[in-house]
DNA sequence: GCGGAAATTATTCAACCGTATAATAACGCC
DNA sequence: GGCGTTATTATACGGTTGAATAATTTCCGC
């Protein structure tokens, strides 16, 4: 009848990994299971844990979706160099790992699945979304306009609505069926895409070059 | 304490009604709160009554999947006229209601989600999707053909892979933010988008005939 | 500084209540 | 009377709770 033993996490670090086994579960057995008891044996602890660092389960999938939306928003600005070479890491970036993956498409499904249903949740989402077809939009001007061929907004916008679109599509056909194409082929496709609808050239396929 | 009085569905309607009830609860309140109760209140009967035409609960869901497949499966075949019409038509019924529409996705990410947990669901995945972007491709492949512009099927596959993720991205943003568009903005700016993919007119949008 | 007692708090544990699905019994229309 | 439907029950599992306890930090006399 002995108590099972355990050790103190160090500050702040029991919190990241309750939220990080949340998104393991749900990416693994949806939101339905992905309960607290679920949860707690994946992050080795117990389920009772859970409410001394969150106000609520809800709460924790709330920030564990957070999480999720600040690793898929490849920021416009976290991309250097010129007005090119950055709309070319812009599509880049958002169609490689880690945004492009079966487990990224579960999580994000899952939780669009409860956007609708959850208004802390739709708050998140709101938040998140602002802004991605904005950063492509301003990418884009400043494209046009560096190759000297800039366009009215409205013109701008219809190009980011479908280069966005392309984005997205083809980050959702990666996710299903990763396997099926080449480790570049789907960027590859999206830089002559975007090519092909802004009537520009686009350069060849980046090298990743980051340090990190 | 007097019973409720009822009346006795018609050969097989209650059946579909309760499919219809199962698909509103999951798109109103997520595949967590689209309960038996729930769904049986939406259809106006008691919960007991599901066991009676289903196996079970997760039966119903499955055949409720089954549903929403067959209402995006807008197969290629189902377009009539030449290569050109036929491709038209292919992208405009995919990116209209009620392919498109906010329900469409809630159902589709419910249902996605669970793709991966559930293996039932999985095969019925497997079955519904085959085939979306082979049907693209022969579109694709004829149009060109029919243009005087044949193309080698490795480039096919390129255009086909765009093309279908454009259709898919567009079909998300409609979905997520639908109130932003204008009627036919979607369509008209993915058609454009395929011409210039193809390097094709496409000819203007088709207005809808249907008969149905 | 240093050992150990006292305070603190992270964690476990067992039990609670609500609600889910499944199963079965009771009922009433055809 | 038979079958479709409802009402009731059984069983299981969900999140949450508060008391008990182990791990860590603080404090204090030396």
């Amino acid at each position: 009848m002995t108590r099972r033993t355990f050790h103190r996490a160090p500050e702040g670090e029991r919190r990241q990994e309750l939220i990080e086994a949340t998104l393991d579960s749900i990416a693994e057995f949806g939101l339905k299971g992905a309960t607290v008891r679920q949860i707690a044996l994946k992050a080795g602890v117990t389920a009772g844990l859970v409410r001394h660092y969150f106000d609520s389960k809800d709460q924790m999938v709330a920030d564990a979706y957070r999480l999720v939306l600040s690793t898929f928003a490849v920021k416009a600005i976290e991309v250097d160099g010129d007005a090119r070479a950055r709309l070319r890491g812009f599509i880049s970036r958002n169609l490689t790992a880690p945004v492009a993956n079966g487990r990224s498409l579960s999580l994000w499904a899952s939780f669009i699945s409860q956007v609708r249903v959850d208004p802390e949740l739709a708050a998140i989402h709101r938040e998140g979304y602002l802004g991605f077809r904005n950063d492509l939009q301003g990418l884009i001007a400043d494209l046009l306009a560096a190759e000297g061929k800039p366009h009215g907004e409205a013109e701008c916008r219809r190009l980011a609505i479908a280069i966005n679109g392309m984005i997205d599509g083809l980050w959702l056909e990666g996710c299903l069926a990763g396997e099926l194409f080449e480790e570049t082929e789907l960027v590859s496709i999206a830089l002559a895409s975007a090519e092909a609808l802004l009537g520009l050239p686009l350069g060849p396929l980046e090298q990743n070059t980051d340090a990190s």
